[in-house]
DNA sequence: GTGACCCTTCAGGTTATTCTCAGCGAAGTG
DNA sequence: CACTTCGCTGAGAATAACCTGAAGGGTCAC
């Protein structure tokens, strides 16, 4: 996998606190934010996260509501108590049992259900710390290549001022597409990246979508996704 | 969730002292009104409050009436006998003793019961410090998008010149929508804004209420509010 | 107490989306 | 060329998201 330099640029000192009890989804939350330029510390329980916010000031906090030994409003309580307004993406599951999770979206703050994908963590982290720190005026974000466009907001997206229709998956698949514009993208790696962590399916899906966003944005003058026989495929303009 | 630009801009610099003495709902409203643009300082009793005011100057002090030390009605009272004329938003709970805080509503302050939604704390925020600046004529505020029209004091809604009789819940929503046209909002942030803090029931009411709202306001060309699978909904002029 | 209104839940219907699969074609290999 | 591998695509079943009307229960005014 390769560093994302062009993401990475955008917000280049972010550091992130992780606070996750389950081993595997911490190690592989922490992997991805770093390779996608995040700076990251991270914590296994409540008291522990408290301890490391305290100590190391992190710009924004990635925290599973269900923790072992504390709440995660209560750790979010102890450390804005102290007057730090640090936001926070929360992590919950989806299983509708947990009806305790209300207040998860004021305050700028925002939250991902489990299982996610990585590239909706990553994408709402961006979004809540473009928010909390552009106090005032935020241009909208939007990703462009070529004559592409996507609104990472409102979800729309436009090839050569024509707007397309896309679902959520299509839309993340894209998103993934246009921020490794140039990068080749293994069928592997995108369903890493763009599928839930717990697909237990193969990489025929990947195909699938891709062959229905080439319809969908990829059907005039130059073509944009191009197949690389045996390693994935690549976003970007025609070499010749 | 975003930040109501244009909403901010329209109060750049009140001071707010928020005093509350359960943790949770000091957290919630410190985090959300600081969103909403204003400067917050908070106390969570009522020394502290006396204190914090004297130093801080507010511009509104949002006081909850049950304090543990002191009588919120105490708190004003020694604030205003020093010479201050600091307007209130009280917080109280519904149980009828509504007869005090009826004296003290009389000078342009207001009240918000418990529990309460967050757009309703901060549409009598906006409109106590409406009233106490704008000394002299103000003109009734209103909001407005296409041809839908919303006066804020009298409860009143219009689309295309006609009235409409929206409920309670049904008027709260469509101002939510109206005060973040163009904007995307989840069904989640939006049972986090304008349902009471304390609702336990899922996204499954917003759906419902959204179904009535357009009935009622969006039955004609063009329409306004439009879903965004997976998303969220959005008030917004067709794109194309 | 009664009626009117409102809030909330729920279930059935509808539509959109996800995912799998199999057949076909193109690209590589000997 | 014969053969194999890989990729493309449309069809279709399963699932999820959403819409809506109906109904129960609560509150308030009379």
């Amino acid at each position: 996998m390769n560093m994302p330099i062009s993401e990475a640029r955008t917000q280049p000192d972010a550091r992130l606190l992780v606070v996750e009890d389950e081993p595997n989804i911490l190690e592989l939350l922490s992997a991805s934010l770093r390779y996608a330029g995040f700076e990251v510390i991270t914590a296994a329980g409540g008291t522990e996260a408290v301890q490391a916010a305290q100590r190391h000031r992190p710009d924004l906090i990635v925290l599973d509501v269900m923790l072992p030994d504390m709440d995660g409003f209560d750790v979010i309580r102890r450390l804005r108590g102290g007057g730090a307004r640090v936001p926070v993406v929360f992590l919950t599951a989806r299983d509708g049992t947990d009806d305790k999770i209300r207040g998860l979206t004021l305050g700028g703050d925002d939250y991902v259900t489990k299982p996610f994908s990585l590239e909706e963590v990553i994408a709402r982290i961006k979004a809540v710390l473009r928010r909390t720190r552009g106090d005032g005026v935020e241009p909208t974000p939007r990703l462009k290549f070529a004559d592409l466009e996507l609104d990472e907001e409102s979800h729309e997206v436009w090839r050569g001022g024509d707007q397309v229709q896309l679902s959520p998956t299509e839309f993340k698949l894209l998103r993934y597409f246009m921020s490794n514009a140039n990068r080749v993208l293994s069928k592997m790696q995108i369903l890493d990246h763009v599928w839930d962590y717990d697909f237990r399916g193969d990489t025929g899906i990947v195909e699938s979508y891709v062959s229905v966003l080439r319809r969908k944005i990829d059907t005039r003058e130059p073509r944009l996704i191009h197949t690389l026989r045996g390693v994935g495929y690549v976003l970007r303009l025609p070499s010749s």
